[in-house]
DNA sequence: ACCATAAAGGTCAAAAAAGGTCAAATCAGA
DNA sequence: TCTGATTTGACCTTTTTTGACCTTTATGGT
């Protein structure tokens, strides 16, 4: 029994992936009517499926002919990866935020799934087993180190 | 007179056998109502037969739509991978002695060489930043947490 | 132009829906 | 009887769902 949220992010991600232009534009009360749901479930999906963590970008406009524009933040070349190094740089991350990082990289097929889920059991807190901080500053670290070695042209 | 636990068990582990992913989903409550007893006799179950000492992998969410997925490890004939985790055990393990292992699970194909890369990049030394010994363990763990990883039967 | 109203969308916090932890109480077998 | 395994319950954390109230923008009448 999955919840709202998921079927209401898979089918977005569907209308998403459909796009050609990278980009969808909907209508916060006619979704929540096609889900059944008050208008600010919208509000939560958004906020917690389509934020920059995940890679989208969010823009919307109120009033008469208002909309939502769901915005898909494509990693394509090194540039956009040398972003996300600058961005990791030195602060650390949390696991949630890290799994975020992860789950993009295998939306966008830097990563196969099975290395992705790897990867995430390996800096998981629960398997490192050090104090929070000290987990995130180390995750940062090799998330790091992971980025700058998807990097390389020889593998 | 069997045990409350011990049904539990069989239940679940029908379910398991039944299943072609390799893992089944279940609501903790449901099946506390299920078997008419307080929902933490689940974990109960979980704990300690479906355990990594036994075979088993339980991942969990919480909240609407939660649920626990219980995953089955594949140690059937894969016997020198069971070998290696009991190896693995405690132990601090050193750069060149994972980075070894690693090698050999490359060799025998249960990574790719871009993964044996991927890995040996987070569990090196110079990378994690921690002093020796903290390494060494940190290696340990994280190496031992991968071959549970390439057990799974769900991937 | 000015204003009222309708049409969007936004915010925030409370309630609900899962699941988790821990320790006390109980039970069963050696 | 003692000990380890099981059962139970009180309390906690995370995630989702819901609703009341707020803000912004467009439009039509005067």
């Amino acid at each position: 029994m999955s919840s709202l949220v998921s079927q209401i992010e898979k089918y977005l991600k569907r209308q998403l992936a459909a796009s050609t232009e990278g980009y969808i534009d909907v209508q916060r009360n006619d979704l929540a009517s096609i889900f059944m749901c008050v208008p600010s479930q919208i509000n939560y999906v958004l906020d917690t499926r389509f934020n920059q963590a995940n890679g989208y970008y969010v823009e919307s406009r109120r009033g008469g002919g208002g909309y939502v524009r769901i915005i898909k933040l494509a990693l394509h070349d090194e540039e956009d990866m040398a972003q996300l190094l600058n961005n990791t740089a030195k602060k650390p991350i949390p696991q949630t935020t890290g799994e975020n990082l992860l789950d993009r990289l295998v939306e966008e097929e830097f990563l196969t799934a099975r290395e992705g889920h790897i990867i995430k059991a390996l800096l998981d807190q629960d398997n490192m087993q050090l104090d929070k901080e000290s987990g995130d500053l180390l995750r940062s670290r090799l998330l790091r180190v992971l980025l700058l070695n998807l990097l390389r042209e020889d593998f």
